[in-house]
DNA sequence: ATTTTAGATGAGCATAAACGCATATGCTTG
DNA sequence: CAAGCATATGCGTTTATGCTCATCTAAAAT
């Protein structure tokens, strides 16, 4: 049993279906404010300067696909992340993308 | 300075198409075949079952996301990974699935 | 030089998803 | 039970992107 089997193609959908949730940058801010903690849809709202109706959609998304958690209480409902390997995964991917621009600009600083 | 400083909505922006990169399942086969190491146009068309037009669109999307590099050699052109982030981003959100996935079965066994 | 083979690319179509607007649901309080 | 606030959802429009078919470029061989 080789340490890398060939994922069967209805894996591959599910790993990119995943992928693409966090493909939009209103999602990404979404996330962003959630690294600090439990929200509800209001304070995440102003915190990411989006309409009302946007953000609850995205929120559904991102619930459906399991990357978060809701919690109601009252008439209010708090989303926090449930799946601590995606900070890890926004790390990891911003860290690839700095050390590319990086590489980038230094074409232009080396002489 | 936080550890975790905030993303303008530009990088944001970056982040989320780096993202939607590696959110198609064709572009994820053509991954999964060259973590086995470079390989040409030829092999990979033959390694994913597509058509030679639809690869190379999809070589080049990697490509210019630098996640892959070009080589030519005589008529043929070869494709490596060039980002050795990639395999480790695309581990981890295997593993992320694979725990979610293995969650979900548990709600059909637990009795 | 002509042919052959590997790879890239342009045009057109189809699908998916994001956004805005309006409206609906659901708690909660008076 | 009525009114009000927090959140969700239906609908239509727009934009982005993947796929196919056909054509094009470039390198190699004869």
């Amino acid at each position: 049993m080789s340490r890398h089997a060939l994922l069967p193609d209805q894996a591959l959908e599910l790993v990119a279906r995943r992928f693409a949730v966090l493909a939009e940058p209103m999602r990404l801010r979404l996330l962003q404010a959630l690294f600090a903690g439990e929200k509800n849809v209001t304070d995440l709202v102003a915190a990411t300067d989006g309409t009302q109706a946007n953000i609850s959609r995205h929120l559904q998304t991102l619930t459906a696909a399991h990357i978060l958690s809701r919690r109601k209480e009252g008439w209010q409902v708090f989303y926090r992340i449930s799946d601590p390997t995606i900070p890890k995964l926004c790390e990891l991917m911003c860290g690839s993308l700095e050390k590319q621009l990086a590489k980038q600009a230094g074409h232009f600083d080396r002489k």
